[in-house]
RNA sequence: CGGGGCGUAGCGCAGCCUGGUAGCGCACUACACUGGGGGUGUAGUGGUCGCAGGUUCAAAUCCUGCCGUCCCGACCA
């Protein structure tokens, strides 16, 4: 491509509501523009990336067999209707009328298309297995959409659905996406990491997520140190070991006033969190009536929800008491909260259940008990993990100690089983002539997502630095002088063509008297990772300048062998 | 959804408190110089000051409402 003829639009200044470093660079470099929140245009520039992550999804997911159509963004509310998510989702799937008042919704994701398609074309356990797949445009309407491209409420996925007759068929294929994926994101040239996960509100048994390491990730990752174990943190568990029961000291209540948090409780007492449990109280509206439940945690520990809400069999979000409602049920304010007496169902977390000794809420504005002793103070207790693992626990395998990095959610892969061909009747014939529920997993990608999560990764002060498989170009030749010197015009010419001809993608920067501390600056930012400069000065030589976007040094290459060169270094 | 910030030229910002000719930098156009890392000069182009009301002789500036946009949001018991 000649500069000349195409739309580089870089800036200096990053726009002020750019936050994460993605988001800037992608506007800098003039690779996409807002239209709104959480709506953008892909210029031609950040669009030829996009393509090449876009051809990689698919040429993979073809190599695994699956096939690709194409869904309709806006679907009927029937068949929402029909899987019973019409109800279930909440603001988040944007519904709309057409001229006749009829409902529908834009496509936060397309089972329920699928389904419908697949029980009506499928009728024979001997045209399964069966995985299709789409490279589409979905619309969720983001509580906030935020950090570019990489929360958008309109974003492009990737998306499948495979059709079992049986559970080791669903088992199979999604092994075999689960390599796919692993080659999909070893070809992007990006590290990733796969880990278990939950299912959320897609629903189904086992998940795995494929995270970018990135350290503004939205997701915390925990792994273990010594084996393969890994997985979300809204997942992930340890091991807790039994500590030796101390013997119970004397329970105590104590007067401490004006102490409200673990905080100040541990600096009134000088002692560590470790040694109080908090005590939470949260109200399940979603279960019907309203009802409180309290939690009882380590102080030093954070809550899950997610393990809360699956414990509960709660489906919206969880949600604390207020001050009123816990002042009605315990007299009491909300941080003089304690386990013992407590007239509300407790649970208590596995960790928090292993101190002994310890001090806590005395339901009493201005009073604690320590000392406190789960056996002899609290009765039969309900014990479950409920907690966030924390670096430094012991992994649930038993081999080694846990440890939490910060991940880019990029892939998804789920085992659905027969969530939705139950709710929407699809069926096989088996091989005795009897009906059977499909199962199904399905399969997801962000590609825009991958985009924006690859310059989080790949970067530097001076714009980005993209892996050779998804750059938009793979090599740029910047020219010194062209409009002086007829010699590098041509060299550059040349060179162009040569490297057009040899199948790599290149970018010429042929404006005449474009000066070049602004091409260099621009060819950085983008992010090109190949450069060659070609002025007078290194032709009398026959020389021309080759540097690698990550290198800080020139290469001097000869003339005559700098197609190989690059066609050796820059090949697929 | 709750809390906060911001809307002035394509982008980044000043002006607003204390009402009176709408400014600066980048970008853009033309010309000249310069020519191996965002160069210099001269002359230009470009703005319903988010929208709607109100106060006033006079509103970017003061008041009210709306819209847009960005950031933060159990972690405290």
């Amino acid at each position: 491509m000649r500069a000349s003829k195409y739309l580089i639009t870089t800036k200096k200044e990053s726009p002020a509501d750019a936050e994460i470093i993605s988001h800037q660079l992608m506007l800098r470099a003039g690779m996409i523009r807002k239209v709104a929140s959480g709506l953008y245009s892909w210029m031609p520039l950040g669009l030829r990336v996009f393509r090449k992550v876009e051809t990689i999804v698919r040429e993979e997911m073809d190599r695994s067999g699956a096939l690709e159509l194409m869904m309709p963004v806006v679907q009927p509310a029937d068949l929402w209707e029909e899987s019973g998510r019409w109800s279930q989702f909440g603001p988040e799937l944007l519904r709309l009328n057409d001229r006749h008042d009829r409902d529908f919704c834009l496509g936060p994701t397309h089972e329920e298309v699928i389904t419908d398609i697949i029980r009506s074309e499928i009728s024979s356990y001997k045209q399964l297995p069966a995985n299709f797949y789409q490279i589409q445009t979905k619309f969720r309407d983001e509580r906030r959409p935020r950090f570019g491209v990489m929360r958008t409420r309109e974003f492009c996925m990737k998306d499948a659905y495979s059709f079992h007759s049986n559970a080791e068929s669903l088992q199979e294929t999604y092994q075999l996406m689960y390599q796919t994926y692993s080659t999909i994101f070893d070809r992007t040239g990006l590290d990733y990491r796969a880990v278990l996960a939950d299912t959320g509100s897609i629903g189904g048994s086992l998940s795995h997520e494929f995270h970018v390491l990135a350290d503004s990730g939205e997701d915390a990752i925990v792994f273990s140190t010594e084996s393969d174990y890994a997985a979300n943190i809204e997942k992930a568990s340890s091991l807790v070991l039994d500590k030796k029961k101390e013997a119970a000291d004397v329970k105590t209540e104590i007067t401490t006033p004006d102490v409200h948090t673990i905080g100040e409780l541990c600096k009134f007492l000088s002692l560590t969190a470790d040694k109080t449990i908090k005590t939470l109280i949260i109200s399940t509206e979603d279960s019907g009536k309203d009802k409180l439940v309290a939690l009882a945690l380590r102080g030093d520990h954070q809550l899950n929800e997610l393990k809360v809400k699956n414990i509960l069999g709660i489906n919206g979000d969880l949600c604390l008491a207020s001050e009123e409602e816990i002042k009605k049920a315990l007299n009491c304010h909300p941080g003089s909260i304690g386990p013992i007496d407590l007239n509300l169902p407790l649970i208590v977390d596995s960790s928090a259940a292993c101190v002994s000794n310890f001090v806590c809420g005395a339901n009493k504005d201005g009073y604690h008990f320590k000392n406190v002793s789960w056996d002899r103070d609290c009765g039969e207790l309900s014990i479950s993990d409920i907690r966030n693992v924390v670096s430094g626990d012991f992994s649930p395998d038993g081999k080694g100690k846990l440890e939490i990095k910060r991940g880019i959610e990029v892939g998804h892969i789920f085992q659905l089983g027969t969530k939705y061909s139950e709710a929407m009747k699809a069926t096989v014939l088996d091989e005795n002539g009897k009906e059977q529920f499909m199962s199904m997993g399905c399969y997801g990608i962000g590609v825009s997502r991958i985009v924006a999560a690859a310059i989080e990764q790949n970067h530097d002060d001076n714009g980005i630095i993209w892996p050779e498989a998804i750059a938009p170009f793979q090599t740029v030749i910047v020219p010194i002088n062209m409009h002086k010197s007829e010699h590098v015009r041509a060299v550059c010419e040349n060179l162009y063509l040569s490297l057009m001809d040899a199948g790599v993608d290149t970018l010429f920067m042929d404006e005449p008297k474009a000066r070049l501390g602004v091409m260099l600056a621009d060819v950085e930012l983008i992010g090109v990772p190949h450069r060659i400069v070609i002025g007078e000065r290194g032709l009398q030589d026959g020389i021309i300048e080759y540097r690698h976007r990550r290198a800080s040094e020139n290469v001097d290459i000869k003339l005559n062998e700098i197609v190989d060169f690059i066609k050796n270094i820059a090949k697929r």
